[in-house]
RNA sequence: GGAGGGGUUCCAGAGCGGUCAAAUGGGACGGACUGUAAAUCCGUUGCUUCGGCUUCGAAGGUUCGAAUCCUUCUCCCUCCA
């Protein structure tokens, strides 16, 4: 049981932590509370998440008490973390929605009928100036400029603004509050994790246990998962497109994929990683992980449908087997004038491009009607029904 | 409080009176190829009724002409105190 536990857990700290707080737990017959923080600033989850909720739930299914803590109070004074700008802080109304749907997609993991949520704005909000004081004074800046990210800023002579020193002290306060056993994020939450170890101690409480999940790397292969580089696997991505997108990865990322998204088991999973060693063709190994994900996320006759949509989309090269987006040709004809270009139809099918940039895809090669390359933006079209036309690799139109 | 440096197209970052819709790199997109929306190679990357039009923190000004010079404002950084 210790063993699947302490699967994948990259940073545990103090490093024999977890079996003292387990035997703790046994003895007293008191669940662990474990604590994992919420910025509701952004509230679409992605497979870097997952990588933390997946290990909660196994915690959860030992009987252990899940705390999420959205961080209500400290949403409003701005997150840090972050690189440069400055998010806009949020009114209370965005909180409570972006908080709803973060649980919502929380639900896609773990049991949230078992799983405790709290804001930490009930007590953060109470604390009067001279209370503020005297909680950062419990801390030196020699402390806080152990944290990388401080102090890199502070040698390359980046700014760093006086809020976001005291928000990993915040975040270690909630510890105190909740009273946590275990506080769990990824390892770039390290530094705020420890702070919540030295408050509880301040103030008398059994310090937390800090567990690091490792950070997942996103589709570009080399940053880490997140929204602000657009290269995530969102938890409510559409099937196809989460598929998709797990076809994109590169290569060198499969055997991390494979430990830290899929919910194979330990034999399966090393199953596939020496079927990768033997020099098996890894589209394959990539096709198990993104039919996996889609069944995981969604069901598994959308994981079946999906892996079919894509081999017919994006491996077979006949024209006539893809699928295509019905269109209406009413529709259509109502926006078109009588003199009708090719230009002016590609626009009504793609309204987020301007017509420059569609006038460069079709001189690109980007357009083809009925299986034929079109590099007139110019051409006149006379649009009848069974007309099709391919927009680019992923578009395909058809009109009824 | 004093002194200095800076804000450029998605990002980073050149340009410092005309040849600038703005180098270069990254990203993104498209094409070819393929083992895939991998890799690789090539191309595109402000808008347009193709006459032009609007961009270089904001507003004014100088000039035939400004991203480039001047003034004010604004935001950021560094050093000294």
């Amino acid at each position: 049981m210790l063993t699947d536990l302490e699967e994948n857990i990259e940073i545990m700290l103090p490093r024999d932590g977890l079996r003292f707080k387990l035997q703790q737990s046994k003895d007293t017959g008191r669940p662990l509370i474990i604590k994992l923080g919420f910025d509701p600033t952004a509230p679409d989850l992605h497979l870097g998440h997952a990588v933390v909720l997946k290990k909660l739930k196994q915690f959860q299914e030992l009987g252990h008490q899940i705390v999420v803590l959205v961080g209500s109070f400290t949403a409003r004074i701005g997150d840090p973390t972050g690189k440069n700008k400055a998010r806009k802080p949020l009114n209370q109304e965005k909180i409570i929605e972006n908080a709803a749907t973060y649980i919502a997609q929380l639900a896609k993991i773990i049991d949230m009928s078992k799983t405790k949520v709290v804001f930490n704005g009930d007590w953060l909000d109470k604390l009067d100036f001279a209370e503020v004081i005297q909680l950062v004074s419990k801390v030196t800046i020699a402390q806080l400029m152990q944290r990388h990210d401080f102090h890199k800023r502070f040698t390359d002579n980046q700014p760093i603004a006086m809020h976001e020193l005291i928000y990993p002290i915040l975040q270690g306060f909630d510890s105190v509050h909740i009273k946590s056993d275990i506080e769990m994020g990824g390892t770039d939450q390290l530094f705020n994790c420890t702070m919540g170890r030295q408050l509880q101690e301040s103030f008398n409480l059994d310090p937390q246990l800090v567990l690091c999940m490792p950070l997942l790397r996103g589709l570009d292969g080399k940053e880490k998962m997140s929204k602000s580089l657009h290269n995530t696997i969102g938890l409510l991505d559409e099937p196809n497109e989460m598929f998709g997108k797990a076809m994109s990865i590169p290569d060198s990322l499969i055997p991390d994929y494979i430990d830290l998204t899929t919910d194979f088991n330990s034999t399966e999973k090393k199953m596939l990683k020496s079927r990768l060693e033997i020099g098996e063709n890894p589209m394959e190994v990539k096709k198990l992980i993104a039919h996996n994900l889609v069944a995981q996320y969604h069901d598994p006759q959308a994981a079946a449908d999906a892996l079919d949509f894509f081999a017919k989309q994006f491996q077979q090269k006949s024209f006539d087997d893809k699928s295509f987006e019905e269109v209406s040709l009413q529709h259509i004809n109502a926006q078109l004038g009588s003199v009708a270009k090719l230009v002016d139809l590609c626009h009504i099918l793609k309204k987020d491009l301007s017509k420059s940039a569609i006038r460069r895809l079709i001189a690109e090669g980007a357009v083809q009607i009925d299986s034929n390359k079109c590099l007139d933006p110019d051409l006149p079209v006379d649009l009848e029904t069974g007309f099709r036309i391919k927009l680019g690799k992923r578009s395909f139109f058809r009109f009824v």
